[in-house]
Parts: structure tokens; sequence; C-alpha cells
DNA sequence: CCCTGATTCGC
DNA sequence: GCGAATCAGG
């Protein structure tokens, strides 16, 4: 896969609607997590908070993988040129101004700084935009408002279709098209779609036809032969 | 273990 | 430019 303007919209787009790299990356699919922080990285979409990078502690950890000898010395850059947007944009409420109503502008707030173009990300990773926002239109009929997105209380806390991984069993509970379909969701028997106990159930030896139930194991304690 | 993002560097 | 490999923190 490549990044065609599309794609990077709605990286950019989920990217900043704070969804994870891996989360990105199988929306988009084709595409690992680490392409997607590369790419994001490339595009100067940037850090949001990083797990790893809350310190400011300027020692050199001396990572580089391979062999890195680095025989640049000491780069003396003392002067921080000082570009005109170094700072990480967080919306910045005014003060405590709360309730991100629909139709609620702040009447006497100043103009502020011109919304960055709101994009959310609907399921599957299509776009809703706005209408000027590009040229090419949403074929079927956006719709008309967004309704919050509620799970549906027979499955609130079950395993759905969305939220298989390739480590999630995908034992099948229930029937699709009841409301309380679900999926398994214990972790998987490593290299089968199911964990251990379906696997037992999706997968079990054939017997030739006609035989009977396998006679019941003796682990011991069998008729004493001698 | 799982996850996260950051960074490097060979391609 | 791309992204796997690696690092490092939770």
């Amino acid at each position: 896969m490549s990044w065609t303007d599309e794609r990077i919209d709605q990286l950019k787009a989920m990217w900043e609607k704070g969804l994870t790299a891996s989360q990105i990356a199988d929306e988009l699919g084709g595409v690992s997590r680490n392409a997607v922080i590369g790419k994001a990285h490339r595009l100067g979409l940037q850090s949001r908070p990083s797990p790893v990078k809350a310190n400011e502690a300027p020692k050199k950890a001396a990572p580089v993988r391979k062999a890195t000898p680095s025989p640049e010395a000491e780069a003396p850059k003392p002067a921080p040129v000082q570009h005109s947007a170094p700072a990480p944009v967080r919306a910045a409420p005014p003060a405590a101004a709360p309730a991100p109503s629909f139709a609620a502008p702040a009447a006497d707030a100043p103009p502020a700084a011109p919304q960055p173009r709101i994009i959310s990300v609907g399921p599957g990773g299509f776009l809703r935009q706005g209408p000027g926002d590009q040229q090419a239109p949403i074929p079927p009929a956006p719709p008309r408002r967004l309704v919050p997105a509620k799970p549906s209380p027979e499955i609130a806390g079950k395993t759905t279709l969305l939220d298989l991984t390739e480590r999630i069993c995908k034992w099948p509970m229930g029937h699709p098209g009841e409301p309380d379909f679900h999926f398994c969701g214990e972790a998987v028997n490593p290299g089968f779609p199911y964990c251990v106990e379906h696997c037992g159930r999706a997968y079990q030896a054939q017997l030739p036809r006609g035989t009977r139930r396998p006679p019941p194991p003796l682990p011991f304690g069998g008729p004493r032969v001698r």
C-alpha cells in the first residue's frame, strides 16, 4: 500500500483525533503501526502524549541500533532557532469554558484561532468532513446528525466484531443477528484463532465411520497384567 | 506479557 | 520517502 492523499488525510484525521497508531494502522489496512508512526512524523504531525517521552533528560541514551561509531564531534549549535510554532497545540480552553455544545458559539469570546477543521472518523475509518473540505463528495448521504455511539446494553462489555484482533478468541457466542451476539474474547491459543478451550471444540480428531465412543482412558489403575 | 510512541537507518 | 528494527516507558 502507498500513501495516497486520501490515506494521508485519514491518517491525519485519526491521529489528531487521538487514535493510537495501531488503531490507525489497522483501520487503514496494509500498513504497520510503525509505518503509521513514521508517516505521522514525516508529515510533521507531532507528538501526542508519548509514554516514553515524558522526561526531558538530555542524557545520551546511546541507543542506536547496530554500529554507529558516530564519528561526528560535538556539533556547536548554541543558537536555538526560534521557530514560530514549536508549542504543542492542544486545545487550550480560554478559561472555564465547558460544554462543547453544538450550537453554543461563545458570543463574547474573541474569535481566537480559526478552528483547525473538524474531521471525524466514522466506523471503518471513513471520514466525515465539512462540505468545503474536499472536492470528493461522499456518495451515500452523510448522516444528518451524529448520534453518540450506543453499544446497546445487551452487548456492553462483550467482545464485538470490532474488538477482534489476532490474539483474541473469535469463537462466536450466540448467533449473528441476535442482539447479544458476541465473541468469546479470551486470549487465543497462540497460532490459533481461538482460545484453548474453543480450539478444543473447533479441532477434533476425526474418527473412522462407525466407530463408537473411544474407550475412556485408563490413566492408571488398569487391570494389572503380570 | 501486553501496549504505547520515538528514533534510527538501510533501502 | 518508507518502514522494520529497535528503544524505552507504562
